[in-house]
RNA sequence: GGGUGUGUAGCUCAGGUGGUUAGAGCGCUACGUUGACAUCGUAGAGGUCACAAGUUCGAGUCUUGUCAUACCCACCA
């Protein structure tokens, strides 16, 4: 029995772990069906559910559910991130609380913390997504840094770095002083900022007055200056190249070279070069052997190379412009908009700095993962993606992966008491490689460095199927079917799932990568936290129901593109649920049996004939729709079924039947009812799982409905459509005219039809339907003419013919029109004086001329319709 | 500087290969408690599909340009 009221937050859970419980998500394992893997983009063990996850899930678990409904061996592998910064991050700031640094601790120890406290938090996201629905096989659950996984990171750095892809190097790098770490490319977010060009001068060695005027954003790394540049085409400066200049305060002697990094046309045409904190001038540096002068310390202030030392950059800035004033060799200071790197998780300023680090060799790696994109072997969907996938990896930087962290995984590197390094698995291995190099045992020193957290994430696909054992789940899933995820996150771990699964498994790691956008704001505005316009998706799944939720991210979700958050939508979907719901009870009160079963093709009556055509065709747009990845289209079609043609059209057009007399119209109607109830649970099943379990639970269905098996090529027998249709086209009109017309609304009305086939035999079976749901007294076939207290309704296959005598009382009808007309007349000569002013139209606000034409037009029309009834009346007072 | 989107009803958005009268939800107006449902029903108002030119028998859809707007990448002494 189902409830009044349909309260999803009383049964949802309990659905959930009763399908938990039953292993209904786990996959069959069956070697003969087709095997269907979704890998999740593993959730951040420190986060909480938010929209963009609600959204990436919800996508999942639709494919997921369809295809295990289409019979497939289905596996959603589910797991977690151990998300290196972020989470120490988190941890380091609890620990603030109690005044506790993790220096205070050690590294051991804040590893224990932070290991127990994923303990105590770690579950909340896996929590928060058995309240989506997601149909994840939890037994598989994996985490980045869970014994096999960390195995596998392990094994892939050997490997990689005895085929010569991983390697240690002394390189510029972006350092973040917060965390005191080096960085990738991908963590550095540029910002726009107003900041100031600094414009001085650097006396020439041995010509007393002479100088080099140069410009620059940072003076306080001119300590680092190892030279100042000159383009050769340079005509004004280019005598200058080959002489010495000073850096003052320290008076120290750097040469003037010719490169043509400096630009003649930008600032003074001389660019001071500070090799050891500047990209660029790192590479001017390498061209001319020039030496690397470090100015900074690892927090960003200044070190003992610089008079400043212990100053932070800010300080040590004015401190440099006071001291080149009071030498009198400041030439000016300009505005001047620039672009900032900060670190996207510290938010500190991202500082190139020179130091030892590892890298993967991505460009050497990209060249396959490029080709099997290019070969269609891969697919993008949007497609167009590809072209930012193809346009990153085309020109890709080599990937530093070590961080100066405590959290992540420790990389499997010992050094001998000379430095070399031995890279094995484990430690005992380094040792024995140690002992067979060196011909006797020695003391090893492990990296401290820990690795990217990408760079165990890039494993995902294969890892948590069991690599590098040998797993039936790996000869079974990979390579697996799809990979969802947002758009943003291409580079990160996209790009880099394509380079490490190609070289671990020589295949490649998913067929599809389907890439949907942002959820943001009801106003399309960024959410974040700072803005205050976030919305829980949780809030949203207690006030609405799951299901409200899901199937508001797939009715939203089209080809990828950006999605904004609104209630009221959500609530229009609830409303949707709602409406099911109440259907489903109008079919337990009409006493329906939905075990019995019952061969839909031998229904006899149209509008049981139309609704099966109809329900088969949804079935078919929605397979066709998901096959292809589009969300909204699905959901709409159901929606539409659903709402349009099941509840507002078949259960009033069978209203009739099952009130009525005839036994076996009335038996095959409801048996017909219980196949489209039962129908449409099982489509809608992928979108909204918990009520149409719910449902057919309570309809006292034994089977599950999510094993229940999706219904393909199925013959649709059109011929009932057209009948029907006619028939909603003919009460549409009918209630149209009623209203325009003004009829009291309980009026019966008598109706004949004059029309030829085929809307005469539609007439036959349908005349009691038609007469229901358009409240009229009889339809009848007249082959006279019309009398004069007619009105005609066309339709497209015939005209009906609606007598009006005795229904309203034509004299007072038409004294009332014609009042009211008198009225709109009246108003309207005065819309018309007032915009005929040329005064008010120019002098006005724009909105209220615009208000004023609206209300002209909105009369005037009401006016015509007046009129057109006035004159039907009138005709039939004749 | 290079690239990718977006611009359709008051609001938020749908409109694969060009084809009757351009759709939905919310909001709005009028009416309505008819034996599933007011978390509802019936009817209705509301659009120069950003602008301009072009291709075509036919353009919201294709081409070119313009304007507006969002994002990505790179660089900026």
């Amino acid at each position: 029995m189902l409830d009044k009221n349909y309260n999803p937050k009383d049964w949802e859970e309990n659905i959930y772990k009763n399908w938990e419980a039953a292993g209904y998500f786990k996959p069959s394992m069956d070697k003969s069906k087709e095997p269907f893997c979704i890998v999740i983009p593993p959730a951040n063990v420190t986060g909480v559910l938010h929209m963009g996850h609600a959204l990436d899930y919800t996508l999942q678990d639709i494919l997921t559910r369809y295809n295990r409904m289409q019979g497939k061996n289905v596996l959603w592998q589910p797991g977690t991130d151990h998300a290196g910064i972020a989470t120490q991050m988190v941890v380091e700031r609890n620990l603030a609380k109690q005044g506790v640094s993790r220096h205070d601790l050690g590294r051991e120890k804040f590893i224990e913390t932070v290991w127990k406290w994923r303990e105590e938090s770690g579950g909340t996201i896996c929590r928060q997504l058995r309240r989506l629905g997601s149909s994840c096989d939890w037994s598989r659950e994996r985490f980045t840094m869970d014994e096999g996984l960390s195995r596998a990171v392990r094994k892939i750095f050997v490997n990689m770095y005895k085929d010569g892809l991983i390697y240690k190097a002394k390189k510029l790098v972006n350092w973040d002083s917060k965390f005191m770490t080096a960085v990738s490319d991908l963590e550095v977010v540029q910002k726009e900022a107003m900041g100031k060009m600094y414009y001085y001068r650097y006396p020439i060695e041995g010509e007393e007055g002479n100088f080099v005027h140069i410009a620059t954003t940072r003076p306080e790394t001119m300590f680092g200056d190892t030279a100042v540049a000159i383009s050769k085409d340079n005509e004004k400066l280019k005598h200058l190249i080959g002489k010495n200049c000073i850096v003052p305060i320290i008076n120290k002697v750097i040469p003037i070279i010719a490169d043509e990094h400096a630009d003649p046309e930008k600032g003074t045409g001389a660019v001071k070069i500070t090799p050891a904190h500047d990209f660029n001038d790192f590479e001017v540096g390498k061209r001319h052997n020039l030496p690397l002068v470090n100015v900074l310390n690892p927090d960003a202030t200044l070190n003992e190379n610089t008079p400043f030392a212990g100053m932070s950059t800010m300080q040590a800035r004015e401190a440099t412009i006071a001291k080149l004033t009071e030498l009198g060799l400041m030439d000016k200071i300009e505005d001047h908009p620039m672009v900032i790197p900060y670190g996207d998780r510290s938010g500190v300023v991202i500082e190139p700095m020179m130091t030892d680090q590892w890298f993967v060799d991505a460009p050497k790696l990209a060249v396959e993962a490029i080709k099997k994109v290019e070969n269609g072997e891969v697919q993008f969907l949007p497609k167009n993606y590809e072209k930012t996938y193809f346009e990153w990896m085309r020109n890709i930087q080599p990937w530093c992966i070590s961080r100066q962290l405590w959290w992540g995984h420790q990389m499997p590197i010992w050094y001998g008491p000379d430095e070399y390094i031995f890279c094995e698995e484990n430690e005992d291995e380094a040792k024995s490689a140690a002992k067979e190099f060196y011909g006797h045992e020695v003391e090893l020193r492990r990296e401290t460095d820990v690795l990217d957290t990408w760079f165990s994430s890039g494993l995902w696909a294969f890892s948590t199927l069991g690599w590098p054992d040998k797993s039936e789940f790996l000869d079974t899933f990979y390579p697996t079917s799809v990979l969802v995820t947002g758009f943003d996150i291409i580079f990160f771990w996209v790009a880099r799932m394509m380079m490490m699964s190609l070289y671990a498994m020589k295949k490649i790691p998913f067929k599809t990568v389907y890439l949907h956008g942002l959820v943001r704001d009801e106003h399309g505005h960024k959410m974040s936290k700072s803005k205050g316009n976030t919305v829980n998706p949780i809030e949203m799944i207690d006030k609405y129901g799951a299901d409200a939720l899901r199937f508001f991210m797939a009715a939203m979700e089209t080809q990828g593109r950006d999605i904004n958050m609104s209630e009221a939508r959500i609530a229009g979907y609830r409303n949707f649920a709602t409406k099911l719901w109440n259907a489903a009870r109008f079919g337990e009160m009409n006493q329906i049996d939905f075990g019995a079963d019952f061969d839909e093709n031998k229904a006899q009556g149209q509008v049981n004939r139309w609704i099966v055509a109809k329900a088969k065709k949804t079935t078919k747009e929605v397979s066709r729709s998901l096959n292809n990845f589009r969300f909204s289209d699905a959901a709409n079609a159901v929606y539409q079924f659903v709402w349009g043609d099941f509840c507002d059209w078949y259960i009033e057009m069978s209203k009739p039947i099952l009130y009525g007399e005839n036994e076996i119209e009335k038996a095959e109607t409801k048996a017909v009812f219980a196949w489209v109830l039962k129908r449409i649970m099982l489509i809608l099943h992928p979108f909204m799982p918990f009520i149409t379990t719910q449902i057919w639970n309570s309809l006292g269905m034994q089977d599950e409905l999510m094993l229940q098996n999706w219904v393909r090529d199925e013959k649709i027998d059109t011929q009932a459509e057209e009948a029907v249709d006619w028939v909603i086209e003919v009460v549409s009109k009918i209630r149209s005219l009623r209203v325009e017309m003004n009829l009291p609304a309980g009026a019966k009305l008598k109706a004949y039809l004059q029309g030829a086939s085929p809307a005469k035999d539609y007439l036959k079976d349908m005349d009691k339907i038609i007469c229901s749901l358009a409240r009229l007294e009889f339809l009848q076939i007249r082959e006279d003419e019309a009398t004069q207290d007619m009105v005609q309704v066309v339709t497209s296959k015939g005209v009906i013919l609606l007598a009006l005598q005795g229904v309203m009382d034509f004299a007072a009808e038409c004294e009332r029109l014609t009042k009211e007309i008198t009225a709109l007349e009246h108003n309207l000569r005065s819309y018309e004086a007032k915009l005929n002013n040329p005064a008010f139209v120019e002098k006005a606000p724009e909105k209220v001329v615009a208000e004023e034409r609206r209300r002209q037009r909105e009369a005037s029309d009401k006016k015509k319709k007046l009129e057109e009834a006035l004159t039907i009346i009138e005709k039939c007072m004749k």
